[in-house]
DNA sequence: TCATTGGTTGCATACGTATGCAAAGTGGAA
DNA sequence: TTCCACTTTGCATACGTATGCAACCAATGA
């Protein structure tokens, strides 16, 4: 009621030297773990911070260690909920080693130049590309830099840059060897975004088992990972003369729309008229409404793994190009008409897996 | 292929003034907006700094201007896609104020004061609260200090701490409406979190509105905003001898989960059998699958007056506690038997406004 | 007793930038 | 030309912390 306080500067070491009767130096290393002082000035010390409010100044910290304890994560968009999963994950794996969360999002991928020069003004220790290729000169600027950078489910075409990723191809592959198995001759293919590794492997993977069997033809729309694109590519795909048997949607955020189009836009039934397959194993995928046959992506591991290189590399100095791939797995659900063989039941969860796979 | 880079420290302002053949101040008010710099050393900066690659060091800036230009977003969980939708504008509109987002997320609810210290110690200039309660004590603290924090989407007993939200009470009380004037007579409630604003809120509004029809025996469960414990409320809400007709669940996000249990766990169909409302009008709500009559909470109004609010007190220096509450229109859709009157469409969209309605 | 050792402490400085102040430069008017 | 007003520039310092170095202290052994 009295209309606002006066803005009041924070404590600072200093202060809590003089207050406790010591130098700066002492509070500094009262702060510091690892750092000589004595149990006896070390308790006068943070009673008199805790007496005074205090509280280390990371920025003036960050100015002398040259580190800012903060990684940069940049997500352009989060209408995919696989990406806030990821996010919560990289939060906590990231606060457990005690680093922080800078976030870049709600951006167009067009607008990540602008969007870098930010970033790099807050000295950040590491860069996790969640969302958004790099060119390769910015890729450079952060070697050269000793920034290790780590793109998440993305690769580049040269492969400078960390990377973690599953094994798209191969997940594919086996979507495409179910379907087959599950007596289906004509196909289709929602695709995410174009230029995406994710998208071209998936889609290659797909492929090359197709073609195994003599299939060729496969009907492709794209949907760019957005919601709305996939709904009109869905329409495209099922007011064709021939609407194939089975399709694959590029990622499970895509074919949860893909489905709500076919159910109740052009009254198919899942899976006796039209069998769905996704990729991601995303919340919504597991819902009963949906229960999309996915090939997992799975968060935890990839958040590791990835968080495992960026330490690895902020401790040591020396950034060498790492790529981990993690496996995946194939769960199988209802929106695909099933094989006769190969699904066995692990930890509750029906997986594919065909004699002859790898 | 040659094993790791040795970091290299980045160019300094001092370097760049040498090598421009000026002083460091010329390249300091190089890149502050405003600074007196004639345009022939500033370009002969600016060539300098772009040979060199400088960029200014946000941290060291930092230090010196006592502005971070961090705010500061406590999000403890991202599993209801309200939040990452809130997030992603959040980004959008601090982006555009030369803000950053340091992201606190993926922690339990009760750890919240070790994420306040960490925040504090970087020295953010704002804090937005997005899904945690702030202790009293901590609240006091940071208006002492001087820091600016809004409360998304959620109020405090005593009104302390500025914050946003929608009109909960009249939402619920609206949702009340509905479903009487679509002529049921018995009614159950799926609570969120028992000590969140939105849920007492919520539901004192829609008791209010049964009262008034003289109703007051409501089935009660709880499902604290989560998506398994909605999943258990609904199933002993379902299984009970004398089922409701009309279910008002807290939020949309667990909306989603009930339609399901309803309908694939209990062959209810939905409106027919089961009419069900929620609220947030987020994402799944829309889907065909769902089409959940649900009230708006509008997301670009509520962050463009959050960051508002933040701005205003960050320039003033003033932290004075505001208050924004922003209206909800209630969205008609299929999860919910239709009354004889009082839905008007307006932009595409059907709303429901009785009457008498406020 | 003194010398030695190992642990503590304070002093002084450095990190990279912004900014008040005075000096220097510029241009115009008389 | 001289004077004045205004703009531009550099110097010096401050921000809050960490840390090398030297001084100091306590405890131990001879």
């Amino acid at each position: 009621m009295d209309g606002g306080v006066i803005k009041r500067s924070p404590v600072t070491s200093s202060q809590v030297a003089e207050h406790a009767g010591v130098s700066q130096s002492a509070v500094s290393r009262t702060f510091t773990p690892g750092a000589s002082i004595s149990p006896k000035t070390r308790a006068k010390v943070l009673a008199a911070a805790k007496e005074l409010g205090y509280r280390p100044n990371a920025i003036a910290r960050s100015l002398i260690t040259n580190r800012s304890r903060i990684i940069a994560v940049v997500m352009a968009y989060l209408e995919n909920l696989f990406y806030p999963d990821v996010l919560e994950e990289l939060g906590r794996r990231l606060a457990a080693e005690n680093y922080h969360v800078l976030l870049f999002t709600g951006f167009k991928d067009r607008d990540s130049d602008p969007v870098f020069d930010q970033l790099m003004q807050y000295r950040v220790d590491g860069i996790i590309l969640a969302s958004t290729s790099l060119s390769s000169e910015l890729s450079e600027e952060c070697t050269v830099a000793g920034i290790p950078v780590v793109l998440f489910n993305r690769t580049t075409e040269r492969n400078e840059t960390s990377s973690v990723t599953t094994r798209n191809r191969e997940g594919g592959r086996l979507l495409g060897q179910f379907l087959l198995a599950g007596g289906h001759r004509s196909f289709g293919y929602i695709a995410g975004l174009e230029n995406s590794s994710t998208n071209r492997d998936r889609f290659t993977g797909f492929r090359s088992a197709l073609a195994e069997a003599g299939i060729h033809d496969i009907v492709v729309r794209t949907g760019n990972y957005s919601r709305a694109e996939a709904e009109t590519a869905a329409r495209e795909i099922f007011a064709l003369e021939e609407r194939p048997e089975a399709l694959f949607v590029a990622n499970d955020h895509m074919a949860v729309a893909v489905m709500d189009v076919a159910r109740y836009e052009f009254g198919l039934r899942i899976p006796e008229d039209l069998s769905i397959v996704g990729y991601d194993d995303v919340g919504p995928a597991r819902w009963q409404s949906y229960g999309i046959t996915s090939v997992t992506q799975p968060i935890s591991a990839m958040v590791e793994a990835t968080v495992d290189i960026l330490m690895d590399q902020i401790e040591s100095g020396e950034i060498e190009a790492r790529h981990k791939i993690i496996p995946g797995e194939l769960v199988v659900r209802s929106s695909a008409r099933l094989p006769g063989t190969g699904i066995v039941e692990i930890d509750g969860r029906r997986i594919y897996r065909p004699e002859g796979g790898s």
